[in-house]
DNA sequence: GCGAACCTTCCCTTACGCTGTAACGATGAA
DNA sequence: TTCATCGTTACAGCGTAAGGGAAGGTTCGC
């Protein structure tokens, strides 16, 4: 089939398409003699499964460490395993620095809401602002 | 002061100083007449809560919009409140789609466990490769 | 008179995933 | 034949975040 099938079965542009081939994620396919990419079923299924690791949460990176282990025959299972359990890892330290983030405007917000609205008037002085954060000798 | 002394003083460097000028978080400080840049002691506040801000989690967009309401006499707690409320919730959804990536990955790293590792002798037929999600009819 | 500190302007960085544009060749149907 | 569509390459840019780096030129302090 031609690029344009492709994209549309795999429900991605033939820009896309080309793009995936750039950074290695589809093999270059064959050539008509038109110069035209010609592919097969396999490249379909390679282009699906970069759609639905994607839709995982994995990225293009990731999903090209699999694939590149599935090209060379190695052992996918175990591969795809440790690139999934690393991703979690990823994704946990991210939502880790996210809750603390959380937890300092908590903190903030908390501040802000125990204070008395009528002590709320100079705009100069606005306790929110002062932010006095017990965090001044902090790294 | 100078903006050396200023930076140091903030624990930033000179250039973050000028960047900050650049993009409004500070105003365009007084010159000396050989062109340097004099402070007085508001614009280490300013900077001073910059950085708190940042430390607890706003973006530098953020406190600029808390310095800009302070700067017209605004209403800046309510504000403050407000910028902070909001940016908590931006929070809260990304710790969402985090978490339903994590959902996602979870998953598939439990059906790979489930997988009797005698079956994981094809490298051409991976089953975590094979990603069968129940998303086939997903928007 | 020397080095440190200051000035400006412009580009570069990291990361991600494409998208747009230019400028052109090939195909196929009316 | 003509025209729309599909294909080709290569390069640029986006959009966010927060600056860093280098070039090239004054000025200060001692």
């Amino acid at each position: 089939m031609k690029i344009g099938e492709l994209a549309s079965l795999g429900g991605v542009t033939a820009k896309t398409v080309r793009y995936y081939e750039s950074i290695g994620l589809l093999p270059e396919p064959q050539r008509r003699t038109n110069g035209y990419r010609e592919y097969g079923d396999e490249a379909l299924d390679r282009l699906r499964f970069v759609r639905d690791a994607q839709a995982s949460g994995l990225t293009l990176a990731e999903a090209g460490d699999i694939l590149d282990m599935k090209d060379r025959g190695e052992s996918t299972c175990e591969h795809s395993r440790a690139t999934v359990a690393r991703h979690l890892k990823d994704i946990d330290a991210q939502i880790a620095s996210l809750l603390a983030a959380k937890a300092e405007l908590t903190a903030l917000s908390r501040r802000a809401e125990a204070l008395d609205p009528a002590e709320c008037t100079d705009p100069h002085r606005c306790q929110v602002l002062a932010l006095d954060l017990p965090a001044e000798g902090k790294v």
